[in-house]
DNA sequence: GCCGTTTTCGGCCCGACTGTTTTCAGTCG
C-alpha cells in the first residue's frame, strides 16, 4: 500500500534561525490541510493553508529576510494568523497548536483518502462508528459488511472502496510523463479514426505536461446525432481492461498495457532503479476519462478539462467580474440565463470558435496550456506579456549524454550519428568520473581514459571537418560533486574538458544532511572555475526518491552572479523521464537571475537522445523561451562559449 | 484562515455524478 513518505512536522538540526526552511514548512502546511479536512474543518479554512502552501513556495525572496523585517504578511494569501504563526516557525522552532493536529489526526485516515472515491468527510465517518483507521482495516471492514450496514453508506459503497483498494494496489497513484503520454496519444489517434469524430484533444495535466500524471482526460466533438454511434465505437476499442461507466456523454475506462505503441523504455540511470522503473510501468494500468460534446461547446470543455483546478477558478472569476458565466458548456451573459443552470444555460453562450476566443472574451491573451498554473499567467495575458515558449524544433544539441566510457550502451560514434539523424548540430558526451560507484566498483572514466576520449572525440572532429561537415562532439565529464563542495578529478583533468557538469550522486550522505551545509557544500562546488553546469540539481528521481534538501534560490543567485563575472554556470533540466529536474517553478527563477538553461537528455543509449522532447514541455511549463536555452544555440556559439 | 472600488463581516468557483435517500451530502475534477 502507498506509503505516507515524510509526513509529520520535521525536526529542525540547527541550533538558532532560521530553525525552518521554506520548503519544509510548504510541506507541513499541505498537510495541515489535509488533516484539517480529515478533523472536520471549515472548507475555507483548509483551503487558506492551501494558498498559505502555494504562496509560501513561490515566494521569490527569502523567508528569512521576510520573517525578521515583518514583511510576509503582505504576501497574497499569508494572513495576520498564518504570518505569526511562520514567525514562530522560523525565529523560535515552534509550530503551534499544529502538533496537536497531527497526534489527533490517524495517519492511516491520510492513506485512506488515496482510496477513489472515500473523501475525507467518510473517511472520519468510517473512524467514528466503525474504528477504522487505516486501509487495511477499511478492507476488512469492508469483507466483514460493516461498512455496508452504515447509515449513509450502502453496498455499492463498500464495493466501490474494495474495488478502489485493489486499483491502488495495481496502479499506484500517478504515471510518468513519459508513459502518461504514451498511453494518451496512442488512445487519442484510435479515436480520431473513429468515423463521425470531428476532433479530439488530450486535455488534464497531460495537455498541461506536468510531471507526473494521474488520469487521462480526452475531449472529443461530435455532431450530436452521431455521439452515441462515436461513444458504441469507443468503448469497442481495443486495449480497454473495464468500463467503469458509460453515459450519454461521459465514458471512463481503465487501458491496458496494450494501448501502447511504442516501447516507452529509455536509457538507464542504473540497473537495478531502472528495473524498479520498468516493473512498475509494466504492471501500471491508467484511467481514461472521455467526454464526447457537440462541436460548439467542444473549446469550452477541453479549456475546463485541461485545467489545471486553480486557473479554472481564476478564469471563472474573471467571467463574474463580467456579468458572465464560465463552465464547460459555454461562457453565458448572467443577464440572459436567469435560473437556469448547466446544460440548459447554454443555449445562450458566446460563441467561441476555439479557446482563444475564451480568453479574448475575458480581456486575455491566449495561455498555453502548459501555463495554466495560476502562477502568474493570467496577469502576464492580461497586460499581453505571455512568452513566446520554446519548441522542440528549435534545439540544436545537448551537452550531457553518456557513451560506453562510463555506463551507457552505445559508443561514441553511434551517439553522435542519432544525434546528425535527429538534426542536430553537435553532441557533447560527459561520462561520470571516478567517484561514481556502483557495486562496489567505480563506473567512471579513470584519468588515463579520459585522454583517450579526448584524442577519440579530437580525431572524430577532425574527420568531420575533412568531409565539410560542421556536426561536432563536445568533451565533458559530469562530474562528482564531493560532500565536502570539492569536484572529482584535479585541477589539470578538468581543465581538458569542453564542459564539466557538476552532479551530486552520494544520495544518502545530501540526504541527511541539513538544507543549508548542502547548499554552502554545492555552492563551493559551482564557484570552482572549472564548473560549467549543474547537473540533476535536487537529485529527485520521480516515484523513487526526493531530491535532498538544497535552498536553490540561493544557489540560483550565487551563479548568477558568477555569470555576471564572465563564467558560463548554466543550470540542467534533466530531461530524463524518471528525473525530469530542475523544477519548473525554478525555471524561471533561473532565467530572472540570469543563469542560462540547458536541456539534457541525460542519454545512456540513442533511443534517449529524443528524450529532450520532455525537457522541452518543463521549460515550457517554466516559462522558457529559445533564447533563455542555450540548447538553441548554433554550434559556432557554443563552441566560443565552452572556450573554443 | 483570508480578504475588501460591496473593507472588519460575510462571503469564499462551479457543476455533474453517485449512492443514498425521497431531498441531499459527499466526492471529483
Amino acid at each position: 500500500m502507498a506509503k505516507v513518505i515524510g509526513w509529520g512536522i520535521p525536526k529542525s538540526k540547527r541550533s538558532k534561525a532560521p530553525f525552518y526552511t521554506k520548503n519544509q514548512i510548504v510541506t507541513v502546511f499541505d498537510q495541515v490541510a489535509i488533516l484539517l479536512e480529515l478533523d472536520g474543518a471549515n472548507v475555507f479554512r483548509v483551503r487558506a493553508y492551501q494558498n498559505a502552501s502555494r504562496a509560501l513556495g513561490q515566494l521569490e525572496k527569502d523567508l528569512f529576510d521576510l520573517v525578521s523585517e515583518d514583511l510576509l504578511i503582505q504576501t497574497k494569501g499569508i494572513g495576520k494568523g498564518l504570518a505569526s504563526l511562520v514567525k514562530d516557525i522560523v525565529m523560535e522552532g515552534h509550530w503551534g497548536k499544529l502538533g496537536e493536529l497531527y497526534d489527533k489526526v490517524p495517519t492511516g485516515l491520510v492513506e485512506m483518502v488515496g482510496i477513489p472515491g472515500l473523501g475525507p468527510k467518510r473517511a472520519r465517518t468510517l473512524f467514528e462508528e466503525l474504528g477504522v483507521s487505516s486501509v487495511d482495516g477499511l478492507k476488512i471492514a469492508c469483507e466483514e459488511n460493516l461498512v455496508a450496514e452504515l447509515q449513509g453508506f450502502g453496498a455499492k459503497s463498500q464495493k466501490k472502496y474494495l474495488d478502489g483498494i485493489d486499483l491502488l494496489r495495481r496502479n499506484q497513484g500517478r504515471s510518468r510523463l513519459d508513459i502518461g503520454l504514451g498511453f494518451g496519444i496512442a488512445l487519442r489517434n484510435r479515436i480520431s479514426k473513429i468515423p463521425g469524430v470531428m476532433e479530439v484533444e488530450l486535455a488534464g495535466s497531460a495537455r498541461r505536461r506536468k510531471e507526473t500524471i494521474g488520469d487521462l482526460d480526452l475531449v472529443v466533438s461530435a455532431a450530436p446525432e452521431n455521439q452515441s454511434g462515436v461513444i458504441g465505437s469507443i468503448l469497442g476499442l481495443p486495449g480497454i481492461a473495464d468500463v467503469k461507466g458509460a453515459g450519454g456523454s461521459k465514458i471512463s475506462l481503465i487501458l491496458e498495457q496494450s494501448v501502447l505503441v511504442s516501447d516507452s523504455s529509455r536509457g538507464k540511470l542504473d540497473k537495478s532503479l531502472s528495473e524498479a522503473i520498468i516493473n512498475r510501468a509494466q504492471d501500471s494500468t491508467i484511467d481514461a476519462q472521455i467526454r464526447v460534446v457537440s462541436p460548439e461547446m467542444f473549446p469550452f470543455t477541453l479549456a475546463y478539462f485541461t485545467g489545471s483546478k486553480e486557473h479554472n477558478i481564476r478564469m471563472r472569476q474573471l467571467a463574474i467580474e463580467r456579468g458572465l458565466r464560465l463552465n464547460e458548456f459555454g461562457l453565458m451573459p448572467e443577464s440572459l440565463i436567469g435560473d437556469l443552470i448547466g446544460i440548459n444555460a447554454a443555449a445562450h453562450s458566446l460563441i467561441c470558435k476555439d479557446e482563444s476566443q475564451i480568453y479574448n472574451h475575458l480581456g486575455l491573451d491566449w495561455v498555453a496550456p502548459e501555463l495554466r498554473e495560476d502562477n502568474g499567467e493570467i496577469e502576464a495575458a492580461m497586460s499581453k506579456s505571455i512568452p513566446n515558449l520554446i519548441e522542440v524544433t528549435e534545439i540544436r544539441g545537448a551537452l550531457h549524454n553518456h557513451t560506453t566510457a562510463s555506463d551507457g550502451q552505445n559508443t561514441l560514434e553511434e551517439m553522435a550519428g542519432e544525434a546528425r539523424r535527429l538534426g542536430w548540430e553537435y553532441i557533447g558526451i560527459a561520462d561520470h568520473s571516478p567517484a561514481l560507484r556502483i557495486g562496489g566498483r567505480s563506473i567512471g572514466v579513470d584519468p588515463d581514459a579520459v585522454e583517450i576520449q579526448a584524442s577519440e572525440i579530437e580525431s572524430f572532429n577532425r574527420k568531420m571537418a575533412d568531409q565539410g561537415d560542421a556536426f561536432r562532439v563536445f568533451h565533458g565529464s559530469e562530474c562528482d560533486i564531493l560532500p565536502d563542495g570539492k569536484l572529482d578529478y584535479n585541477e589539470d583533468v578538468r581543465g581538458t574538458f569542453h564542459h564539466v557538469i557538476g552532479s551530486v550522486h552520494a544520495i544518502n550522505t545530501w540526504k541527511s544532511r541539513d538544507e543549508q551545509v548542502n547548499t554552502d557544500a554545492m555552492i563551493s562546488a559551482i564557484e570552482d572555475p572549472s564548473f560549467t553546469v549543474l547537473g540533476h540539481p535536487t537529485g529527485r528521481v520521480l516515484q523513487v526518491r526526493e531530491g535532498f534538501p538544497v535552498d536553490m534560490l540561493q544557489v540560483i543567485k550565487r551563479m548568477g552572479e558568477l555569470n555576471g563575472d564572465g563564467y558560463l554556470k548554466a543550470i540542467e533540466i534533466n530531461a530524463s523521464p524518471y528525473r525530469l529536474d530542475l523544477d519548473w517553478r525554478l525555471c524561471r527563477t533561473a532565467r530572472d537571475h540570469g543563469v542560462p538553461l540547458l536541456i539534457n537528455p541525460d542519454a545512456h543509449s540513442v533511443e534517449g537522445l529524443s528524450d529532450v522532447s520532455y525537457g522541452v514541455d518543463i521549460a515550457r511549463k517554466g516559462w522558457l523561451e529559445a533564447k533563455d536555452v542555450l540548447n538553441t544555440l548554433p554550434v559556432e556559439e557554443i563552441d566560443q562559449l565552452l572556450g573554443g
